[in-house]
DNA sequence: TAGACCATCTGTACATTGTAAAAATTGGCG
DNA sequence: CGCCAATTTTTACAATGTACAGATGGTCTA
């Protein structure tokens, strides 16, 4: 149909490059990454409702069927969107922990910064990698990268007795306590509940994850 | 709410009456009350992403076109669903508060509790509340019932120098602290992260709603 | 009581979406 | 060069939201 298009789309195709994912490249170059970064536009921009695989196939320069090869579903696409999302939350919330010092409570707090600031800095991507309803909670790639900035959470609390390898599910009732904080304070933010500008409100809700009971184990 | 209506046809309309279309007259008795009924039993069924105006007004026993008149487009029947569940939101909290005594410890424990019983018992109708995207916040009843739950919640934290009119997003720290901490577990349990059934995990959050900032005012 | 009004509901129609299946394209490998 | 398999398009279909015109019937008025 539109040829032109097609060769011009391949022109501009500037190449981001975020992961290590150089992988196959037959027709359209890397339509596997076009994709994601198609869909990660879109979500952005319109929210994770306003989303829409045709638009980001659209967006891409390819027919509406052609997602299908790469990721199946439209999940499969949000999901591997939401994985992306979950390995750079990792890398946001290690950067924050180490941007505190070498104190934990410091290094805490720091985190905890950190994890509002990802989150409002892009709100359609942090609310998408908890919609577990449009996701595919069973793919490898995604349990994986869920698990790591998991764990990241888990390391800044001193859990009392949980094994290494123990179930988020079963953790010690003071990650939970400072995770729900911090997450809580963040969605009713991103809800429009509470105004996250409100000068000096992150610090001060921040500060609340030194009680004692975190500091005495 | 208006729920005394439908007495005027034959049609008997038990609130969990599911699947039985009463009656096929083109006058319905009381259709904005069938389609919300209809709508909750979606959303609590399949979710929020799962439900459908057409579905609703096919569990209705009316045509597809026939909700508009009563509610415009899908976003206005699903904030009046939000509009009534923020209202039994607020009777949950105050029965909670109530139930927890006298002392403002307890009361503030017990109303937490209730926020997140009312949230696990129906996952879905929680969920809708805070789904901005598909709320009509315009909607006067919304922010009504809305502004009423959010007074609820105000009024369990002392806060420090908040003007009794004073908008949410200016309030104190605490109570944004408080808030979160609750709001964020029941988030955390409903999007997958956690398990909420995980035993005295629940008190064990709620306690920490008592922390010296709270209690010395 | 007759007729008109008007809120309410139906029928239809259209654009959009997700996705299944078949056909077409194309790069790589023998 | 010719075949194979990965990739993409074409086509098709069911479902959705909603706009529009028309049908229906309760109610109000004269």
């Amino acid at each position: 149909m539109n040829s032109d298009l097609n060769s011009v789309k391949m022109a501009q195709q500037a190449p981001s490059d975020l992961g290590a994912k150089p992988a196959q490249g037959y027709h359209h170059g890397d339509l596997r990454a076009a994709l994601i970064d198609a869909a990660k536009a879109l979500i952005a921009e319109r929210g994770v409702d306003g989303f829409s695989l045709r638009a980001a196939a659209r967006q891409a320069g390819v027919s509406a069927a052609a997602p299908a090869h790469h990721f199946g579903d439209a999940r499969g696409l949000l999901t591997a969107v939401a994985t992306g999302a979950f390995d750079a939350f990792t890398a946001a919330l290690i950067a924050g922990a180490d941007a505190g010092g070498m104190g934990r409570q410091d290094r805490l707090r720091s985190m905890g910064i950190a994890y509002i600031r990802f989150a409002l800095a892009d709100p359609a991507r942090f609310d998408l990698m908890w919609r577990s309803a449009l996701l595919d909670l069973q793919a490898a790639d995604l349990q994986r990268s869920r698990a790591a900035a998991f764990a990241v959470l888990a390391d800044a609390i001193p859990t009392r007795a949980a094994p290494s390898g123990s179930d988020p599910g079963t953790r010690d009732a003071a990650l939970v306590a400072a995770w729900a904080l911090v997450h809580g304070f963040v969605r009713l933010a991103l809800d429009g509940a509470i105004d996250a500008d409100a000068p000096g409100l992150i610090e001060d809700v921040v500060a609340r994850l030194a009680v004692p009971e975190f500091r005495s184990g």
